[in-house]
DNA sequence: GGCCTTGTTGCGCAAGTGTATAAATAGCCT
DNA sequence: AGGCTATTTATACACTTGCGCAACAAGGCC
């Protein structure tokens, strides 16, 4: 009775709440996307992370194998992201194929799609691609898929001109459009506040049109 | 004499060669880029650094008040080598300004600024931008000279063209041709092998030239 | 040649890292 | 209500990190 001192806790076990599965996986997958964007890839400790998800950090091991697969899900997560939401511009039905691609292009070139957090995610997993193969086809393959659908929509545009481009030139259209659709879309990220609301979607349309030699809609025909 | 007993080191300290102060900081930013590159921020480390340049960790300190520093000269020196190698393709004279821009776009997307490690380099580095605010400025003022170079040979061109944009059209025909040379350099950077050799270059003219609205050089205008 | 400066090494340290594991407790099932 | 189990916490551990410091020696100077 008396020897068995009282335990007296000093300090109180942390209260915490159950989480489904999946719930839990994705706060730790959009965790590690918050330190990895605001510390960089060093500064994402399993430490930090937990803290942002608002759990210890000894929980990441019971979801995730290590580290490791933790970014790999979260590098996942942050590419499908990505190009849903890129080809997501594109499934307006009931629009000139011209419509679509200004529509695609614009889309491309404002928020929520140009946004700082996301450029610095892209740019420092993208930047371990030379080192890390998985990174790198998994870039090849967002990329490709993204190009594929700029040439879908660039031969319907160009149909609708009574025009018949080889596949030689389908691609070389594509693979422009979609290098000035990714230098804006840095420049707007990286420094978007240079650029007025609006410019760079109407500087990338008038880029894309001159590419693929349309007449300008409106204005009339340059000066 | 007995009793000071031999000291026998038994490992012999390291032989080294002291080198000029100058030397030695190249040397050691040199390091610390092949590290980057290499192994990302986190893998950078002091060791690691010092080990590629082929000395001692300590040694560090004694150029460089701390590793920020070390990170800092060597995005500097990295920036400076970029910008550097960017214009010097501007450089050549009696040439006509058409020539010119052309093989401006070829140089900057042709070796040895299309670059694998340079690209991991950068990119590394800029994802870091939305968070330090020095890395912002520095890319900030790196991108405003590139596009007032290229705003300049665009203005030449368009002039021997007897034409006269206005301002406000030569910084569309800038931003634009800058983002397509930015684009082209990624694809071709992260996936070069994509390409067959001068392809990228030729697609970055034909693009800029659409842009500008100049009719194609040797071929037949269009199909 | 011997000294003196200082570039350079080697080692220690406290803080932080990812991983491993035992102890606790929240919440469902009966 | 009470037990079971899987989720969650807490703690330990081996290792690495950036940094500080004292000893050492390379190479110029007299």
């Amino acid at each position: 009775m008396p020897d068995a001192a009282d335990p007296a806790p000093m300090t109180a076990r942390r209260k915490f709440r159950r989480e489904g599965e999946e719930r839990r996986r994705q706060d730790l997958i959009e965790a590690t996307l918050d330190c990895v964007a605001e510390y960089g890839l060093q500064g994402a400790t399993l430490r930090t992370i937990a803290l942002r998800a608002g759990v210890t950090a000894g929980l990441i091991r019971h979801y995730f194998p290590g580290k490791e697969e933790l970014l790999q899900g979260a590098y996942t997560a942050l590419v499908g992201r990505m190009t849903e939401q890129a080809k997501a511009a594109l499934v307006m039905e009931e629009a000139s194929p011209r419509q679509r691609l200004a529509a695609f292009v614009t889309a491309n070139l404002s928020a929520p799609i140009i946004d700082q957090r996301v450029f610095s995610l892209w740019a420092t997993f993208i930047g371990r691609a030379g080192a890390d193969p998985t990174l790198a086809r998994a870039h090849r393959e967002g990329y490709l898929g993204f190009r594929n659908e700029v040439e879908a929509v660039v031969a319907e545009v160009l149909a609708a001109e009574q025009r018949e481009p080889d596949a030689s030139q389908l691609r070389r259209h594509a693979i422009a459009i979609n290098a000035i659709i990714d230098g804006l879309w840095i420049e707007g990220c990286l420094a978007g506040e240079m650029f007025s609301p609006g410019e760079l979607a109407a500087i990338g349309i008038k880029a894309v049109e001159a590419e693929l030699g349309l007449a300008p809609l409106k204005q009339d025909p340059e000066k």
